[in-house]
DNA sequence: TCAAAATGGAGGGCCACCCG
DNA sequence: CGGGTGGCCCTCCATTTTGA
């Protein structure tokens, strides 16, 4: 693709070299963002052509004079190029300069008329024309081209400027977004404003601030500037003026030493180069390594950003804390003589939380995340949880004086927490570190340390779920529907013994789990997912079937809660258009779980926007 | 309908080059 | 010699398109 002027073709590449030498490198994107619109990303990296332009970066201020010199270069008028504001200088400006780029008629126009968004794919096939024009906007004498104006000079720091400094004020970035706007106004051209309004003195640019305006680009390639440079008025500059001079030249005298050089010259002062640059950063400390890193992620955009990020899942986390903090709780203290090692009483005024008909199966969560069912039985003398409950007791090796903290979660589940004779809450040997947040996860506990529930000992920890069954099941007990709330009992479960540490079950175990996923209900909506290549390549991305997110998920964009069976978060975004999809989150998600291909997820809709996860490991025969 | 691929946006790491 | 920046390549994320 060629920007073309009056049969001058100059390429779209000079452009954005151009642009490049002005901002940053972490800015560039943002002029990516803009000439993205006249050609993808891969032309970019083809090569550039021969005629580099040179001009400094390092002075963002003179970049409207070199933007006119440019523009000079392109044989392309520019009406008049005034400084742009920043904090270390006022602005003189007269008139509004602008040039145009017509737009041909493509694709990529007529999307541009139909005021839709530029964003998205763009194949090669709805890429713009070949051609851009530069559009001449008035013909005016060639002496009057490029008229500069500066204000004063000692309104102009002899300071480098960082670009990235210039992020609020930038005046590229504000060209950048009149460019933008200009071109929602125009349909077919694009008006590139280079404007500022605050200044209206000044006159017709003089010999000094052309000399000012080279000045102030010393840092230019001399050759670039030479047409720009009126010899002979140097003497009338200040003695700074002077100096910055000399530096100049001191600079272009180096440049033409360094051209006289050979090649093989040149590659000894590279290879010097590079094993100083090497040896300095084996020198490195790791906190300086780390120090440098931070440095360079404490640009304001980036760290405004990371913050809003966090600030959000902080946010989040407060609501859910928040929210089971509302819950209602009560506590009881264990005790042979009070019998609550038989069954246990809810307290009469609690009883009105549980759901209208409270008899039947409720389900107690553990400390560890894992899952009993126990009887919720209702008599003359009040409310009992029963038949399951000496299994609770006896896992946890609960004793005399401990209290037990009941926080009821509705739909008859029962989250517990324990605190010991200390009063401390109840910690667990068994505990594995935490993976990706501050909660504590734990497992269940191994037989050895707490006091065995007969019927899970010696059981491999994969057949948890035939296992649970069997318990839930038991002819000594209520006979128990496998679709009833107790079925969570079996995912969690089961997940808990697919350890983060991931150790893969046998092959005996294997054939379980992959029955087991089949077998899996629940009372809240749920989908299954077969984790495959494309969930993990080219990006993370998990579609999420049609069915499930017409019935139950949002049409909207948004983040879902998503906790595994340690209790462990997981943010994960969710987007929904042509197809349902998890993307953002979950390349930490497949992360923190170890997750590979083959492996099957089960997302229970446990909220509005909160799910729980059931992870079953990989099975060869899926 | 959905899995897979394509595409763009944003940003990071490394190295070479340049300048003071 | 140290520091700043560009070039190149890469990853990750988000979205759209394609084709079975």
């Amino acid at each position: 693709m060629e920007v073309v002027e009056g049969g001058l073709p100059v390429q779209v590449h000079q452009i954005d070299r151009f642009f490049g030498r002005f901002y940053s490198r972490r800015s560039r994107h943002r002029v990516d963002r803009f000439f993205g619109r006249f050609y993808s990303r891969r032309n970019r990296r083809t090569p550039l052509p021969t005629t580099r332009l040179c001009l400094h970066n390092r002075r963002p201020r003179n970049f409207f004079s070199q933007f006119s010199a440019y523009i000079r270069r392109l044989n392309c008028l520019v009406d008049e190029i005034s400084y742009p504001t920043t904090r270390r200088r006022a602005i003189r400006s007269r008139r509004t300069s602008f040039v145009s780029f017509i737009m041909p008629d493509t694709p990529f126009q007529r999307k541009h008329d139909q005021s839709e968004s530029f964003r998205g794919n763009q194949r090669d096939g709805a890429q713009p024309g070949n051609s851009i024009h530069i559009q001449r906007i008035h013909d005016r004498p060639e002496s009057s081209r490029g008229n500069q104006r500066v204000g004063d000079n000692e309104e102009i720091s002899s300071q480098r400027e960082r670009v990235d400094d210039l992020d609020e004020n930038c005046p590229l970035r504000q060209w950048i977004r009149n460019i933008r706007v200009a071109a929602q106004l125009e349909n077919s051209r694009l008006i590139l404003r280079i404007s500022d309004q605050q200044g209206t003195s000044g006159g017709n640019r003089s010999v000094e601030n052309r000399d000012t305006n080279y000045l102030h680009g010393i840092g230019e390639r001399v050759d670039d500037l030479d047409e720009n440079r009126i010899p002979g008025q140097e003497q009338s500059l200040l003695q700074s003026q002077r100096v910055e001079i000399r530096r100049g030249e001191n600079s272009a005298r180096r440049k033409r030493a360094r051209s006289k050089l050979t090649n093989e010259q040149r590659a000894v002062i590279r290879d010097i180069d590079t094993s100083r640059r090497k040896r300095a950063r084996a020198n490195q400390t790791t906190e300086q390594r780390s120090l440098c890193r931070d440095i360079d992620t404490s640009r304001p955009h980036r760290l405004e950003r990371k913050k809003r990020k966090v600030m959000e899942a902080e946010s989040k986390k407060r609501m859910w804390e928040e929210e089971e903090d509302m819950r209602p709780k009560f506590f009881k203290i264990i005790h042979s003589n009070l019998n609550t090692t038989q069954h246990l009483r809810i307290p009469p005024n609690f009883v009105k939380h549980i759901s209208t008909e409270p008899s039947g199966r409720a389900t107690l969560e553990g400390p560890t995340g894992s899952l009993w069912s126990v009887r919720l039985c209702v008599s003359e003398d009040g409310t009992f949880l029963q038949n399951g409950w000496q299994d609770f007791l006896k896992d946890h090796s609960l004793g005399n004086f401990e209290v037990l903290v009941f926080r009821y979660d509705g739909n008859r589940h029962f989250n517990v927490q324990i605190y010991d004779t200390t009063r401390c809450e109840k910690q667990y040997g068994f505990q594995e570190p935490a993976i990706s947040s501050g909660r504590t996860k734990q497992g269940r506990p191994p037989k050895k340390l707490v006091g065995s529930s007969c019927k899970r000992q010696g059981r491999p920890p994969i057949c948890q779920m035939v296992q649970s069954k069997a318990r839930i099941t038991d002819p000594g007990t209520e006979a128990v529907s496998l679709e009833s709330n107790n079925t969570e009992d079996i995912g969690s479960s089961m997940c808990n013994r697919s350890s983060p540490s991931r150790t893969l079950p046998t092959e005996k175990e294997n054939a379980k789990v992959w029955k087991d996923p089949l077998s899996f209900t629940s009372n809240f909506p749920y989908f299954m997912k077969c984790l495959t290549k494309s969930s993990f390549q080219p990006t993370f991305v998990l579609h999420i079937p049609r069915k499930f997110t017409k019935a139950y998920l949002p049409r909207c964009k948004s983040q879902f809660v998503v906790k595994d069976w340690r209790g462990t978060a997981w943010i994960l975004n969710y987007t929904c258009g042509a197809t349902a999809a998890f993307c953002g989150g979950l390349s930490a998600f497949v992360k923190g779980h170890l997750l590979k291909e083959g492996d099957i997820c089960i997302f229970e809709l446990k909220g509005e926007l909160e799910m729980r996860v059931h992870i079953f490991p990989i099975c060869p025969t899926s």
